[in-house]
DNA sequence: GAAAGTATGTTGAATTTTCAACAAAATGGA
DNA sequence: TCCATTTTGTTGAAAATTCAACATACTTTC
């Protein structure tokens, strides 16, 4: 476990937890790290998710693919970044999206039990932990917002220049990466992936924005 | 306050809190109701919230409207449901939505910090309500996800179909009644309100449900 | 109970999206 | 380097949505 200090020092969930009390704090929470393949389903849609995931390399995807095969991404989990927190914590019995490895990646699992319920050990950093978590659900929801405000947008190019906006206030920046190859993008924006390029090449001919894969500065 | 009791019992922020505590905590948290008119702004998008809400009677509304009048609507809130948790937990600067009274209502309000932070009587009740806190922040999320599932299909058809099949299951009958109006269904929605109108007869005329003004039949 | 106001339904034209098929460019291995 | 694969861009036709304008039904108020 050692070697993930550095980046669980990050984790929100940790903030405020000394680093000497991380190890310690790691066993009691019977915390356990795992390997997947890019483009393994780590949790599948409609099962039960009882482990938070914080992810400690690479990076996994929240999504949903309807019967029609139709994918909808929610968002991108880099590292030091948790997720699940919310179905695990509600304790759902069905979970309506599907987390899937979008990069080969190191995630560890947390079972929410043991944050949630103090150990036998009467560990004193459990409230600190429940605390942490509320906060990064708070935040979580902050984020699902801005997915809402980006998707609710009528047309491919507002959504877009909207997503794309938010991108680069958030990196304080007009020339910014983003996260997403276009068909990531499109299943972000929930339009069309050719109906996308169109639309990006329109605004490259007009002189709103230029792009180049994943990186777009605007003018 | 005395009069709120019963409703206050049903709320999830109080839940394992018994009937003879919840005056005292009440005091002590600072708690104080008022009530506004139907399509009064409580509050504002754009400006910091740092209170909690409580319905106590009517309803409000989760709203958004952007640049061009488009309004989209992302939940009501029914008495003894919590509104703004996430924003005031995560003490953001800027709401990225309103709320606004869909009927007359009175709501109860309570500042976050005095939840989040310990009292100086040391009460010894804050733990329960960060940890409940935490359990409607969880659920929370939840239910945007059940919106996001509903507008993420494409067709208008897809959408309202999706939002009827919910609510049948909520309600675990084949009949009953939305909250929405047709203008806040299709906000709901987002979609054209005519083209909802539309989609409506015409489902109507397949015999696949049958419906009139909030009330919905599937068939 | 009539009038005014609000909500819902209907329609057709303009706009936009989706879909499918293919071209071009970039990437990753062998 | 070359080949196979993946990603991105382009296009046109079909489908769906939006928009505006109006008809109808329902509510509310005086």
């Amino acid at each position: 476990m050692e070697k993930y200090i550095e980046i669980l020092e990050k984790c929100p969930l940790f903030e405020g937890v000394k680093r000497e009390d991380l190890l310690r704090m790691l066993s009691c929470l019977g915390a356990r790290v795992a390997s997947f393949d890019k483009r393994y389903t780590i949790f599948a849609e409609g099962r039960p998710l009882r482990a938070i995931g914080i992810v400690l390399s690479g990076s996994v995807q929240v999504e949903r693919v309807d019967i029609y095969g139709n994918r909808s991404i929610l968002t991108k989990v880099h590292p030091t970044e948790l997720f699940g927190e919310a179905f695990a914590c509600a304790g759902v019995e069905a979970m309506p999206v599907s987390i899937v490895a979008s990069e080969p990646c190191e995630i560890m699992l947390i079972n929410c039990d043991h944050i949630l319920h103090t150990c036998s050990n009467n560990c004193g950093f459990h409230q600190q932990l429940i605390y942490n978590l509320m906060k990064d659900l708070a935040r979580k929801t902050l984020q699902i917002h801005q997915k809402l405000e980006v998707t609710s947008k009528k047309t491919t190019r507002d959504k877009l220049m909207e997503y794309l906006m938010i991108m680069a206030k958030k990196n304080g920046s007009n020339s910014f990466d983003i996260p997403y190859d276009r068909q990531e993008l499109a299943d972000y924006l929930e339009v069309d992936r050719s109906g996308l390029s169109a639309e990006i090449s329109k605004l490259r001919q007009e002189g709103v924005l230029e792009s180049r894969k994943k990186r777009f500065v605007l003018l």
